[in-house]
DNA sequence: TTCTATTTTGAATACGTATGCAAGAAAAAG
DNA sequence: CTTTTTCTTGCATACGTATTCAAAATAGAA
């Protein structure tokens, strides 16, 4: 026993028709001040609220956004997905979650998205081969890589300037010492990973630095094992720049259990600027990546392409900003 | 130009009728073999995919759970909204994932859920006024509460036995040291923080020791604050029990910053036992939240009410343990 | 007031699917 | 082979909304 009050009992209660009651509720139709008033009363004294589902079916049209994302390990994507749905509920859209496991995304969840006509799809996190990425260009669903991007950039994304952010980070650190650093990467295949070594490699030939570079997976185990096995391998390094903070956090905390002192033996710094790093247990010099503006700017960019399709892809980077703490 | 290949193309391509392919597609409708296989072909030929809406439009009933959260600052719930998603995938649901910033879940988040019909609720964290509850019941929609209680129980939870746990916490405590003890509640009108009181005050009631209650807001600052607090208002308790882990982590670190050193002057214990508990950095010790029981226990009782409405509500409690770490 | 231009309304239809019902096909029984 | 029973299929309809088109109402001009 579904409350099914519908369109047309609202209109037979207000003395209008159904087409009336209709134009109400969608904005941008025209209907008169005093038939809009009758309709309101009735519509609220029946309890009515139009059928989402009648709607996108009339439509082909949906007000859902499809947020795909893997790693809720990581402190820095809850943040994200709160700043997305809070941004997109302001604009009348809701948000479907989609969990993956796997770094590549499954067609299954795939699927999903498309079942639900998804207005816009955010892909955070995980990675898309072109073919599935193409689905979406076919059905013209505008698409979005967050804080990633596809080799092949016939896509849209949105990421934090990495080549700036890292070139920046190297030039603070050649400044305080000339020592060997070291760099942790995460899962090798990621954008962000790669364009965070390449400036932070580009500044440190420059300047005739040596560095390391160790392959860990954006985690805070992996940062904590990445940090043993250095120093396993021999001299502590002037300087860690692990490529999120999460494994830096682990970076410090398996340097500190070795007695290691930071900054003193190694300074360390990591890369998001999620809310961990600012606790005084660990006080981490990182890079700030601007979530709101890149929340806004992806928002945008997904309304304007739902308004009107151009399938137009670019490379968007917002700037950061360097954040010192004690760490270095 | 979106790819609306529907039921009676297919249909068409593989010469049977619309039934017949929606029979195909549906779980629990007879076919033949060999129309199924017909059907499938062309199907997979022009790459059709049931519409979803006109599914739910005419079914009356959608494939959609509502999920309400607060917190995401609480690493406790990104790992539970991840549980929740891969466990509802496998039974063919997807997440509508609703994030509301005020302790009381907000009417215009009411009206999303209902205007997608969703299936089933979910609500962590946050708190929802009686009235508001009583609309998904009028509309036959289960709801569960997870890791809270509304005071009026007509409504299924889902918790960890809370006083069970703070029960086995103060004995722990009290074997081990007589002294005056703090308990630092969350937000007050939570039933978690009452509850894990509860069970606390009532055992060291027995034994003869004295506690004292501060509050706080179940975050990392609000812990971090009460610890200056307490050690402002005089001397050292001998135990603090913090009412979730993040709380706990912050008295940690305050106190560390005083010099205090954990746990020879003060014992610490969180609840949760969210990843970072088991940081180096902290060796927290802590109640472990059977979250994947707590899932199963909400995602079945919420399958078994959609599948047949019985607006049954019970107060279920799951078993967690005590996880002993390096804070006692 | 009368005629025209404009705006608002209602009737009818379409969206893509599930399902009751009757007819047809197949299987079982005789 | 005929009759009865069981299964499968197709036809037609309904779900609740947006939208086209013509009719009606209103506003504006003369």
């Amino acid at each position: 026993m579904k409350s099914t009050v519908n369109a047309k009992d609202v209109a037979k209660l207000a003395g209008v028709s159904q087409s009336s009651v209709s134009r109400v509720f969608f904005d941008g139709a025209k209907v008169t001040e005093k038939t809009r008033q009758k309709v309101l009363a009735a519509a609220e004294e029946l309890g009515y609220r139009p059928n989402e589902y009648a709607r996108s079916l009339i439509t082909n049209s949906s007000k859902i956004i499809g947020l795909v994302m893997k790693g809720v390990q990581n402190p820095f994507y809850p943040q994200v997905l709160k700043q997305f749905t809070t941004s997109f509920k302001k604009h009348g859209y809701s948000v479907l979650f989609v969990h993956t496991n796997n770094d590549e995304i499954q067609s299954e969840d795939i699927e999903t998205l498309l079942n639900y006509n998804v207005a816009g799809v955010i892909i955070t996190d995980a990675s898309m081969s072109m073919n599935v990425a193409e689905a979406f260009q076919v059905n013209h669903i505008p698409l979005v890589f967050f804080n990633r991007k596809l080799t092949s950039s016939h896509f849209h994304s949105v990421c934090c300037n990495n080549l700036n952010a890292s070139r920046e980070i190297a030039e603070y650190l050649a400044e305080s010492g000339t020592g060997p650093m070291v760099y942790i990467s995460g899962n090798e295949d990621t954008s962000t990973s790669r364009e965070r070594e390449q400036g932070f490699a580009e500044v440190l030939a420059q300047r005739g630095i040596a560095y390391k570079k160790y392959s860990s997976d954006f985690s805070y185990n992996g940062g904590y094992e990445t940090a043993q096995k250095i120093l396993s391998d021999g001299a502590v390094p002037s300087a860690v720049f692990a490529a999120n903070d999460i494994m830096a956090l682990g970076v410090m905390d398996a340097f500190r259990k070795q007695g290691i002192k930071i900054p003193e033996q190694v300074k360390v710094i990591g890369f998001d600027n999620i809310e961990m790093a600012s606790w005084p247990a660990y006080e981490l010099t990182t890079w700030e990546q601007p979530i709101e503006k890149m929340v806004d700017e992806t928002v945008n960019y997904l309304l304007g392409e739902i308004s009107e399709y151009t399938g137009q892809a670019q490379a968007v980077e917002v700037e950061g900003s360097f954040v010192e703490r004690k760490t270095t």
